[in-house]
DNA sequence: CACTGAAATGTATAACTATACAAAACGCTC
DNA sequence: GAGCGTTTTGTATAGTTATACATTTCAGTG
């Protein structure tokens, strides 16, 4: 069973916003897919389910199923791909409003999160530290107390260990939606 | 179960072949396998299985399982496909045997290895900083962390104390021997 | 040749994806 | 709002792929 109502609301919500746009919410949640392909691993359909539910999408393995065949989205060693080369050209019309969220970022990039003491470590795909890093910094959390980031990790440092287990646990809350 | 009699005598056939060709027959399978995905369109492995038998090669679904990731073909909306653009070029000296180990990226640019509380510096030439995390990624140590890696220093963050004295040496042993 | 470790494969099944069908939501017209 | 065809979605399940484990084959070595 899910939770019909809060989706209920939030269904009735964002059709309210798309018919003000005057797109269909199947087709905002097709830019959404196009996205989290394109820019983290996406291995199989229950995780990209997981993704879009943490950006208000809340659909079924089904849907995703169909989604991907009409976005003739392929599935290869690399995860999910968008159709050959130049997949990007419909992708846009994607409204980003100031910077990206922890938990935008963390969803697209965030793979693994682990702490060791006063420090929390976040592995994150390819690319993805120095914006996971920096989605940080803007939201300043009073816990942390800096972050340094390489190409695919993030070090948190935070002020203790408990301070540091509050941020372990709220990324991976995140991450694993 | 199938017909071991003539199955194991092709595969002695084909053995006496392929030994005389220099070929492995997993080889050879992988070969027919790239002509076909490149030539017709298979949309699944049982076809696959069905379009070899055919040619001589008669295996399960599981091996083209296995055989399909290692050719790292893909499967999208119109059936399976050669990696990547060039799915040519690949098609000889496919396995490679992975990134190179820890030790002897250790050995090639490692110069000092330190420790402070759980974590672990090690310094190298420059520009030696990032294949040694990569590698250190790459092993997975179970006592360590991350790794965050800047021009020729690597910084590694481990579980606790112990077990950063622990990779110290172990790292230390590597570039001393 | 017997033994040994590595590589390849088959079997059985778990994990994942696609789809038939039914229900709900939509966009119309009246 | 009621009626009606279309579109979208969920449920249940069939279809497809990946993988743990066991077995067989292979290449060396003594």
């Amino acid at each position: 069973m899910y939770i019909y109502t809060s989706a209920a609301a939030r269904l009735r919500a964002a059709l309210c916003i798309a018919r003000e746009k005057g797109t269909s919410i199947k087709y905002q949640r097709h830019n959404a897919i196009r996205e989290l392909v394109a820019s983290s691993l996406v291995s199989n359909q229950d995780e990209l389910r997981r993704k879009l539910r943490r950006r208000g999408f809340e659909v079924t393995q089904a849907t995703l199923s169909r989604d991907i065949h009409e976005l003739r989205i392929s599935k290869g060693p690399g995860g999910y791909a968008l159709p050959n080369g130049n997949g990007n050209g419909t992708a846009t019309a994607v409204e980003d409003d100031g910077p990206p969220t922890v938990a935008e970022v963390m969803e697209s990039f965030g793979m693994r999160v682990r702490r060791a003491m006063n420090q929390v470590v976040v592995r994150t795909v390819m690319g993805g530290a120095q914006p996971v890093a920096a989605s940080l910094d803007y939201e300043d959390w009073p816990e942390v107390v800096g972050t340094i980031a390489g190409d695919d990790t993030v070090l948190i440092v935070c002020q203790d260990s408990r301070h540091a287990t509050d941020v372990e646990s709220k990324l991976r809350t995140i991450l694993e939606s």
